[in-house]
DNA sequence: TTGAAAGCGCTAACAG
DNA sequence: CTGTTAGCGCTTTCAA
C-alpha cells in the first residue's frame, strides 16, 4: 500500500495524496478528508526509507549511554524515547560500556545511520574529538549528566551543587552539628559539585569543615564500607550526621554503622542522593533526593528537538535540574 | 560522498563500485581493492535509506520490552544490540510499560518502520492478535522469557523448572529436610514452572510436600515480607530451609527472619533465583543462580538472525537456558 | 488548488 | 568481469 495506490483509489494525483498526508496548506478540505479516510481504511503507512532518502533526514535520533542496566540511564532513555515517539521519531540506542573508544565508535555508527541528532551521556570523550565529529556533519548534540571538556554545547544535568546543599541543610535543620561527607571522586564533575554544595551549606550555617570529616569513595558499596570505617576512625565517632555521595555507598555505610552499634538516626542521621527502590527497604528507610531522571531525559529530548527543527538556533543552554528532599526515617530526629 | 562519486574517482561504473562495497563475486580483485581504498580514504558511508528503499529491507530489528530499568531486560537488550551490531543491523527498542495495549502499539510502530524482525518480551498479548500482526507481514518473531498463549513461535527462556530443581536439591544436599517455598503467582508461567521444579526435587529426594510449606507473593519486597510471616506462622518455625521465588522477595524475607531472630544459615538456609548485585551485600550473602540474561539475549538474537537470513526456516525452537548455582554463605551449613 | 516530471542513492536485471 | 537502464516511494520543483 503506497501513496500511489491511495492516490489512484481517490482519483487524484500522487502529489495531492502526499499533500493530504503531510498537512500541506494547498489542498481543498474535502479532498484532504477523502484521502485521509482512504489511507486509514487501507492502513496506509508511509515508507520512511523513501521519505528519508528524499528529504535527507532519517527521522531517528541517537542516544549513547554507558550502560542501560543503570537505572538512571534506563529512565532517561525511556523519557527520551517517549518524547520523540510522540513526534514520529525513533530512537537508536547505543552503548559506550564506559569506554572512550566504544563511545567514539557508537557515535560514528550513529552518524552512519544519518541520525538527525544525538543525545550523549558521555564517559568523557575529549571535547576536541567530539567537535570534529559533529561540526563536520553539523548534527545537533545534547549532552546529559556530565560536562565535556573543551566543548561548549547544550547540556542537561542534575544541579548537583544545589542538591547537595539541600541535603546538608536538611541534616543541619534536624540538629546535626558534626556532619561528615562520603564524597565521590573530585575528578568527576558530579563528585566535585556535590562536594562544593556540601561546603557551601556548611559555610552558610557557620559550621567549620574539618578535613577529617570528608572521605572519598568510588560510588560502589564496597568503597562506602571502607570510607565509613575510615570516617569513624578519623573522627572518633563524634559525628551526628553523614551525607553519602550516592546510595550504593550509603548501603555500605549502613552495614558498617550497624556493626559499630551506631543507631540511625538517633546517633547518626544519614542521607544520600539517588532514590533507588532499595532505599525504602533499608532499616530505617533512607532519606534521599527525589528522582529527576525522567525530567532530565525529557528536557534533553525537548532541547534536541528544538535544535533539529531550528538548526540556526545557536544558543547554548546549560539546564540544571533541581531535586526535592524525600525525607524518610534515617534523618528524622526532631519528631 | 555517494557511490557515484566513488565510482567517478575510481573511473569505473557506479554498479562496479556497488559490487566492491558489497562483496559481490563478479569483480576483479584489483578493481575491488582500488575502490575500497578510495571509499575508505573519503570516509564513504553507504546511505542506508536508499539501500532499504531498494531492497525493501531496513537493516533494523525491533525489540519490545516492558521496561528497560529492569536489569534483566537491560542485559538482554544489550546482548541483542551487540549481536546485531556485529551484523550491521540497528536495534529499535520500544517499551510496553507492562500493558497489553502499549505492547500492541509498540509492535505496530515497529512494523511501520519496516523492521526485518522482532524480539518480544511479552506481557501477554493474546496469541491471536500477535499472529494477525505478524503473519500478514510475514515478519520473523522471537519471544523471550514468557510463553504466549495460542501462538506457536520461536522462544528463548529460563529453564525455570530445572533451575528451581537445582536450588531445592542444593538445600537438600546442605542437610535441609523441612523446606519452604515462597512462590510467585502460579498464573504466571515462570511462577508455575519454578513451583513445579520445587515439587519435582522434593519428590525425587523423598520429602513430603506439606501445603503449609508453600506461600505466595507477587515478586515484590513487600510481598516477600508478608509471605515469610505467613510461612513462619503456618509452620511454627519448624523450617530449616526456604526457597524464595525471586531475590526481591528474598530481601523481604531477610528482614523478617532477622526480626524473628532466626539465623541464616544455621537455623534456616535460604536461596533464591536472580543474581542481583545487591545479594552480595546482604548479610549473609545470598545463594542464587548465575545470571544468564545476556545468554538469553544472545540466543534470541542468533535465532532471529537465522530467521531473517533464511525466511523459509519454519522450524519452531523452544530454547531453555539452564543456570548454575552461585553458592554463597546463606546456604553453607556443612562446612 | 492541482498535476507532471525529475530525482534522492542504491541495487536487480540484463547486456555486453 | 563490467556497464546500462530502470525503478524502489516519496517530495520538490515548476507549470497549469
Amino acid at each position: 500500500m503506497t501513496l500511489k495506490d491511495i492516490a489512484e483509489i481517490a482519483g487524484v494525483s500522487i502529489k495531492t495524496a502526499s499533500r493530504a498526508m503531510n498537512d500541506y496548506p494547498d489542498i481543498k478540505k474535502e479532498t484532504k478528508e477523502l484521502i485521509l479516510s482512504i489511507a486509514k481504511e487501507h492502513h496506509y503507512v508511509p515508507n520512511i526509507a523513501a521519505k528519508s532518502l528524499r528529504q535527507n533526514r532519517s527521522y531517528s535520533i541517537g542516544l549513547v549511554v554507558p550502560d542501560l542496566t543503570n537505572v538512571f540511564f534506563g529512565e532517561v532513555g525511556i523519557a527520551i524515547h517517549n518524547y520523540f515517539k510522540k513526534h514520529g521519531y525513533s530512537t537508536l540506542i547505543s552503548f559506550s560500556e564506559g569506554q572512550k573508544s566504544t563511545e567514539i565508535e557508537s557515535l560514528d555508527s550513529l552518524l552512519a545511520k544519518q541520525v538527525d541528532g544525538i543525545i550523549l551521556a558521555t564517559v568523557g570523550s575529549t571535547g576536541s574529538r567530539l567537535k570534529t565529529i559533529l561540526k563536520q556533519k553539523n548534527i545537533p548534540l545534547v549532552v546529559i549528566d556530565n560536562v565535556v571538556n573543551n566543548l561548549r554545547t547544550n547540556i542537561v544535568l542534575h544541579d548537583n551543587q544545589y542538591n547537595s546543599y539541600l541535603l546538608t541543610r536538611h541534616l543541619y535543620d534536624q540538629g546535626c552539628r558534626n556532619i561528615g561527607l562520603i564524597s565521590g571522586p573530585l575528578s568527576e564533575t558530579s563528585g566535585r559539585r556535590r562536594y562544593e554544595g556540601f561546603l557551601k551549606a556548611m559555610h552558610e550555617v557557620g559550621l567549620e569543615v574539618n578535613s577529617n570529616h570528608i572521605v572519598y569513595g568510588d560510588w560502589t558499596i564496597k568503597s562506602g564500607r571502607r570510607a565509613t570505617e575510615q570516617l569513624l576512625e578519623q573522627t572518633g565517632s563524634t559525628l551526628d550526621g553523614i551525607i553519602a555521595g550516592n546510595s550504593l555507598m550509603a548501603f555500605g555505610m549502613y552495614s558498617v554503622l550497624n556493626e559499630h552499634n551506631l543507631h540511625i538516626p538517633s546517633d547518626i542521621a544519614v542521607a544520600s542522593f539517588d532514590d533507588l527502590e532499595i532505599v525504602e527497604a533499608l532499616d530505617p528507610p533512607l532519606t534521599t533526593l527525589s528522582k529527576v531522571d525522567s525530567i532530565i531525559g525529557e528536557l534533553a529530548a525537548k532541547r534536541l528537538y528544538t535544535l533539529i527543527k531550528k538548526p540556526d538556533d545557536q544558543e547554548l543552554l546549560e539546564t540544571l535540574v533541581k531535586a526535592e528532599l524525600k525525607v524518610r526515617r534515617s534523618t528524622l530526629r526532631n519528631s
